[in-house]
DNA sequence: ACTTAGACTGAGACTGAGTCCCATTGCAAG
DNA sequence: CTTGCAATGGGACTCAGTCTCAGTCTAAGT
């Protein structure tokens, strides 16, 4: 994800999937690309209707398919939201750890990072909790439930 | 919520849920008796599976048709957890701010509760980021993936 | 006790996001 | 060029969840 100028961080982010892809004998084909393409410009997590309306080239099975692809190779997260439409994000280490703001009205997604001291504090508490209970922890998320500005 | 020890909690509780359900014109029914006991007796989120296993004689239709009146009268909180199923639990002012441990093998889910200066930080860190978005925030939901116990 | 309005129920039909299948195509290595 | 396997496309399929509608129950009025 660091780099030189030759060639834009989009450039850069292509060539990590694509090595990403190669690890677990996959290729890095036109459709994949271009749902990366468009998760990454997007800059909120993306539906799988934003993909049917903005890719409409693209085959339904071979989106869902792309996806569960790319999720397992870990480079994209699936998020279930308010409403009951699955939503797609990179994966956090190719973005950064952050959270996510959820418009119960719209369903649209906005992403936020809290302090670093904040985050450190839920995690070590999340550890705790966690090892009382049996319990391994993988990972978390925060979502926070509200109406965007746009719905108010 | 609180009581004198004539009739157990359950039974204060049981009360409570049909004050508030007679105030927007519905009835407490026998059916919606049964999903509220087996919500407070579980003691974690239940599925439908869990409701359709534990009380074989209620119709799915009503049991989806209750759960979203008792959701809508504000009494049941719908959870998404990792997998495909929806889970229901007591919404918060009749039990207490808490949060979840989400096993993503079983589906299993936990209840934990945060210590209180902490969460105290997280909703103040979560109003301020939320009102620079312009977003009004309603409440947020933390959220553990891992594996639980069992399944470890 | 009767009536009545409307809340509630049960059973099945229906919807649609997501999955599966399979014949075909494309890519890379020997 | 051929052989193996990844990938595609599109249509059929699954099934959690929703909707419909005719019939039932309950509370309140008379």
């Amino acid at each position: 994800m660091a780099n030189t100028e030759a060639h834009g961080l989009l450039d850069d982010l292509h060539d990590l999937v694509e090595t990403r892809l190669r690890r677990v004998d996959q290729r890095y084909t036109a459709g994949r690309r271009a749902i990366i393409d468009l998760i990454v410009t997007a800059g909120n997590p993306v539906s799988i209707a934003d993909i049917a309306t903005r890719l409409p080239d693209l085959p339904r099975s071979s989106a869902y398919r792309n996806l569960v692809d790319l999720e397992s190779a870990g480079l994209v997260r699936r998020i279930v939201g308010h409403d009951e439409f699955a939503r797609f994000e990179l994966a956090e280490d190719l973005t950064e750890h952050h959270h996510h703001l959820l418009c119960v009205a719209c369903g649209k997604v906005i992403d936020i990072t809290l302090a670093a001291g904040l985050e450190r504090n839920v995690s070590e508490a999340i550890e705790e909790i966690a090892s009382v209970e049996g319990f391994r922890p993988h990972g978390h998320r925060l979502d926070v439930l509200g109406v965007c500005g746009a719905c108010a």
